[in-house]
DNA sequence: AAGTTTTCCGTAAACGTTTACGACAACACA
DNA sequence: TGTGTTGTCGTAAACGTTTACGGAAAACTT
């Protein structure tokens, strides 16, 4: 059924190692010979085994994605990702290179489905998110030189891939500016809880920004969750029994102000009057929810884009002779001003 | 860097015969030289080149699952999606195989991908969704004779196929039931446009339920939209517009249904109330709203694991010598009673 | 017309596995 | 001792490609 390039080059009258160079577009090839070769390849619809071509070349053409639910959660963060993978998928594929998302299981740090599938050689390069302030995950990629990239930055690895972050400290500090501006003093912040890079450099801006208005840091302004509804639903009453309430909040998630917003209202609280709330990382989420909150928001599809031009960029086999760029960048997240602060 | 089954042979003074043996738990290796193989396969930590084994098995150990967008829309689905994958990646991966989420750009029904796969033999089977009542997809797969199961159910194909589905049609009736028996009249459906199978399940559902109860279908009763919040909300109005205005919306998706409840909210109509609210498939949004919607909730991630299991039983190459099962399957959905009807 | 370059193509090895086949030794049985 | 059986292993071919190498013919050069 499956025609190989044997069939091709026999029905042709000619060897498959000159109907493999006319397919691969090599120079040593008369132009009529190609002709014939296409429209013969066409006409049998042969198109080349994979599996023959990864062996022989040593490259699978496929980059993989690991999508992994939050530790101790369910949630993938889904609403993050999609827009970010079909950004990455449609630049690959200009390439002719799949992208394979695999799926890890709850609770594991994905760690034994990583090494598997570099030992395996199931794909070039690997793409991480989630990335911690120690990823562990980094260290071993570094280790056995395989090629990856990152979507989020850490303190692991050094400078030796690309990775691309949005300036999560900016735009925190952003937030404080902006509620200060608008006379808010008693601001809390709802981080993530693990040592989720984002969310420390969340903290981060939000520090700076306060310090810079001789806002004294209070502890128990901040708050941990699970980055779903849930978490925000149950940290935020912890954070109105303070002794001195908050006037404002910002959560790190649309999906944590979702839960945090429920939370208010069951308190008797209304969101964008009674209390401002801000988000830090804007999804679809918002758009479904009213009073519609303020936020900043990433441009994720190409966010995916880029990280796929940096990771190709970076791999010599793929980048071409002038070699391995190692770029790193970080991105502005877009404030959107609506009816919640 | 990659140690190959030579290293290993030559490691041990053995022939790379025996190695393969051994690794593969053939019977024909002395119990003493298999426990030196493998002792020495986790020393040099040695794991089969996927590629070679590919070529050589005339398998890849992977299936393909195509994500795609609705057709004349940006949205992925992803909150059904997700839960599924989920379950089918966790079966999967109990027989050592790996799932492969290949995404669709915006436009395309993914036929020209799905070919490209096919022939390239990238993987071993294929999972289909969003199934049309004639799909062409199906079409091409069992005239080229791939492996495939599909989500949902068509008219396509014949049943030659495994394929599992949620009951639509039951949910449809169940909720006109529901309606009528608390006092409605005039019940409103809003459906997704083109012929996606489910939706016209379910609005056969609906009329057979309302014919039922003796109440005359009435077209004006039905609308179509995008399958998505933005959907739900343009399509709404028009609904309300009509001269015997409804009392009841059943929505075919949580989505739609934000959106319905955004455009009767900015009606002056509270959801729950003014009017009732009843959504067929409840992916994880419900969740992030208040009035929290009375739905049909489907058990994703088992229907996932499920789908993996018949798509593998109808493989005679792993579903073992008894051979090929085709089994289809429609599952119940659970009523969820909540504070919208 | 002889030498030199260019153009084009065939040959065969290689990529890393799996597996059919046969070989050899050990053992059992007569 | 000869024959058959069993257990264990090595040999080599095959899977479908790509590509280094070399060679023959054609095209230039002088």
């Amino acid at each position: 059924m499956a025609s190989s390039i044997h069939d091709l080059a026999r029905h042709l009258n000619i060897s498959i190692g000159t109907v493999s160079r006319a397919l691969n577009g090599r120079a040593d090839v008369n132009a009529e010979t190609r002709q014939r070769v296409l429209d013969a390849a066409r006409k049998l619809n042969y198109s080349p085994n994979q599996s023959g071509r990864n062996l022989r070349r040593g490259a699978t053409q496929s980059i993989a994605f690991m999508l992994q639910p939050h530790p101790g959660d369910q949630q993938y963060g889904e609403p993050f990702f999609i827009p970010f993978l079909t950004g990455l998928q449609a630049k690959l594929a200009e390439h002719g290179i799949d992208l394979m998302v695999v799926m890890g299981g709850p609770g594991d740090y994905q760690h034994e489905r990583l090494r598997r599938l570099v030992e395996a050689r199931r794909a070039d390069a690997v793409v991480l998110a989630w990335t911690r302030r120690e990823d562990e995950r980094i260290d071993y990629l570094t280790e056995v030189g395989f090629p990856f990239a990152t979507l989020g930055r850490s303190q692991s690895g050094g400078r030796s891939y690309p990775s691309l972050d949005l300036d999560f400290e900016k735009a925190g500090s952003d937030a404080v500016d902006r509620l200060v501006a608008r006379g808010h003093r008693r601001i809390a912040a709802v981080r993530p809880l693990l040592n989720l890079n984002f969310g420390y450099l969340f903290i981060a801006g939000y520090r700076k920004a306060l310090k810079s208005h001789g806002i004294d840091f209070d502890p128990s302004m901040i708050a941990a969750g699970f980055i779903n509804e849930s978490g925000g639903y149950e940290v935020t009453p912890k954070l109105m029994q303070s002794k001195d309430v908050p006037t404002a909040i910002i959560f790190n998630n649309d999906a944590m102000a979702l839960g945090g917003c429920r939370a208010l209202v069951e308190m008797g609280l209304q969101p964008g009057k009674d209390i401002a709330v801000v988000v830090i990382v804007d999804t679809a989420l918002c758009r479904y929810f009213s009073p519609r909150l303020t936020s900043f928001r990433p441009a994720l599809e190409p966010l995916g884009q880029r990280l796929a031009e940096m990771l190709l960029e970076s791999m010599p086999a793929l980048a071409g002779p002038e070699g391995a760029k190692i770029i790193r960048e970080v991105w502005p997240l877009e404030l959107v001003v609506r009816d919640s602060d």
